[in-house]
RNA sequence: GGGCCGUUAACUCAGGAGGUAGAGUAUCUGCCUUUUAAGCAGAGAGUCGCCGGUUCGAAUCCAGCACGGCCCA
């Protein structure tokens, strides 16, 4: 890639004049036995003159961040995987080659140095450098060291540097992994069987999303890449694991946004026996857990300016009490199918002929409900229309026994008691299979093979799945989600910058 | 998909009554042995996102496009 910059091109020159005088550039099998957290960890405490009478040599490496160089003598601050420390570079103290080399070091080098610790003037704990030996020649000059990268296409398109420069975006994902770990521990310590379920799929299922489609050459055939796992999961019930989750990449072929990205990290769990209620307070105590995780122990958290409050129990509405009580839904829409139609016009809400009554009631819900459930809040008893692998509520058959959680004003968490009737099952495929012919894109495919598993019986059971980026953007304060996936999805750029 | 906004040096940003572009950081040169946004002196660095139009003249005005951001659907 040509690149005509003119520090790139001043770097590259003095990389070939540093290799004539035998410098390598990109040696390896260089040991680095410490690392700076254990250095701030174990000495960030002593005063000077414990530092003086320990002299044992530490060896640390790292990325140059600055540069304080005098004639004779030279400060810079290095940063490795988890801290930064400041190194000190004195002319009488290291043999001449290696002090012109240390004059010539560029920011964003990596090197590796050792030698003992001591306190600056200014109290700063800093390691004496009595040997140093460059690792990674850079070629490329780092972001400007007070304002970092700001520009929001950079960050993303070269997180790498965005990673190097900015420090809160490594804090993020070392939260992201901790919250994820966090959940695997919740469900294994509960007899939870971690397993992984296609990702390509024949049939695209156990969602109402356009998928991507790809191709199996050798096979010569068309697959999909998955919108959801639940229908293998529930085929593990079938086959004796009473209690799976999976973590892992769902796709949707939709528009993206601060919201959406169109892959994602979602979190499926399945329990025999349980059912939907008891998964509302397994959720409650899940997000306690988490929140703890998170935020050092506190059961709140403030997410861009509101006070969110974790501990049980949370706000529960039918949905239905929800539209009238929270949305101020007018009745008659609430009741009828052309109350809800003449109610989605008003509100400028665009209807497709074959949306029925509980589909619309869902699009008043998004628009008038759902923005104002700051607090945790289980909104349960969805309408039968939107939920085509639910159980029945058994007194109010056009509905289901399913909630959905809300946090912020979106949607964290759908979960339901798990429709395991097989007849029942294959007459709701054969409802959606008349919607997609309807023109419903989104409508559920029939699954044979999914009817079948069934039939050899599943036990009753109870799932849910959550959103695993939005949970990381409550739990870190991030306003984009693309602030809590490393390399978010991207137009591709035009040319090499 | 619609509306609004942005795109100027490697980075962060000024500028803009239309008259060939500025700062700080970074880079290069010199001085400097306890600095930390080190300092001082000097230098280099830009098809002002792309493509058209208006004009004697466009980074600036107008149209289109690209990429990005925010809001809406």
């Amino acid at each position: 890639m040509e690149d005509l910059n003119i520090v790139v091109r001043e770097r590259l020159e003095k990389a070939a004049e540093l290799e004539r005088q035998n410098v390598a550039l990109y040696p390896n099998g260089y040991r680095v036995p410490d690392r700076i957290k254990h250095l701030l960890a174990n000495s960030g405490g002593k005063k000077a003159e414990e530092l003086e009478s320990d002299q044992r040599t530490y060896t640390i490496a790292g990325r140059v961040l600055s540069v304080r160089s005098f004639g004779k003598s030279t400060f810079m601050h290095i940063c490795d995987s988890d801290a930064r420390i400041q190194v000190y570079v004195q002319k009488n103290l290291v043999d001449e080659q290696s002090y012109s080399l240390a004059k010539r070091l560029d920011i964003g080098d990596i090197i590796r140095v050792s030698g003992p610790l001591f306190r600056t003037k200014t109290d700063e704990l800093t390691l004496l450098v009595k040997d140093f030996v460059l690792l990674t020649k850079n070629l490329r000059p780092l972001p400007e060291k007070f304002h970092g990268l700001k520009d929001i296409e950079l960050r993303y398109r070269q997180r790498y540097v965005d990673l190097m420069v900015n420090e809160q975006v490594k804090e993020t994902f070392r939260k992201r992994a901790r919250i994820i770990s966090c959940l695997r521990r919740f469900f294994t310590e509960r007899d939870f069987l971690e397993v992984e379920t296609p990702m390509m799929q024949a049939i695209a299922g156990g969602a109402t999303a356009k998928p991507f489609k790809t191709h199996h050459n050798a096979l010569d055939m068309e697959l999909y890449l998955r919108i959801a796992p639940e229908l293998y999961l529930k085929r593990l019930l079938v086959g004796g694991f009473e209690r799976v989750f999976e973590l892992n990449r769902n796709f949707r072929n939709e528009g993206v946004s601060t919201q959406h990205n169109p892959e994602f990290t979602m979190l499926e769990f399945y329990q025999a026996y349980a059912t939907y209620e008891e998964l509302m307070e397994l959720t409650e105590e899940l997000f306690g857990q988490l929140c703890m995780e998170a935020n050092e122990g506190r059961m709140s958290l403030e997410y861009q300016g509101e006070v969110i409050e974790f501990s049980a129990p949370w706000a529960r509405y039918s949905f239905l009490e929800s539209l009238s009580s929270l949305g101020d839904v007018p009745q008659e829409a609430v009741e009828s199918l052309e109350g809800a139609v003449d109610y989605a016009r008003s509100l400028g809400i665009g209807i497709e002929h074959f949306e029925g009554h509980g589909k619309l009631l869902t699009k008043i819900f998004d628009l008038v409900v759902e923005p104002k459930l700051i607090q945790p809040t289980f909104i349960y008893q969805y309408p039968l229309e939107v939920s085509p692998l639910s159980r029945k509520t058994e007194k109010a058959p056009e509905f289901v026994d399913r909630f959905e959680l809300f946090i912020a004003g979106r949607e964290m968490a759908n979960a339901f008691s798990e429709l395991n009737d097989p007849r029942d099952q294959r007459e709701r495929f054969q409802r959606q299979l008349a919607a997609f012919e309807a023109g419903d894109e989104e409508a559920h495919q029939m699954d044979d093979d999914y009817i079948r598993a069934l039939e050899y019986g599943m036990p009753p059971a109870a799932g849910e799945g959550i959103g695993i980026d939005r949970l990381v953007m409550l739990f870190t304060d991030s306003p984009s989600i693309r602030d809590v996936i490393l390399f978010p999805h991207m137009r591709p750029e035009k040319k090499g910058r």
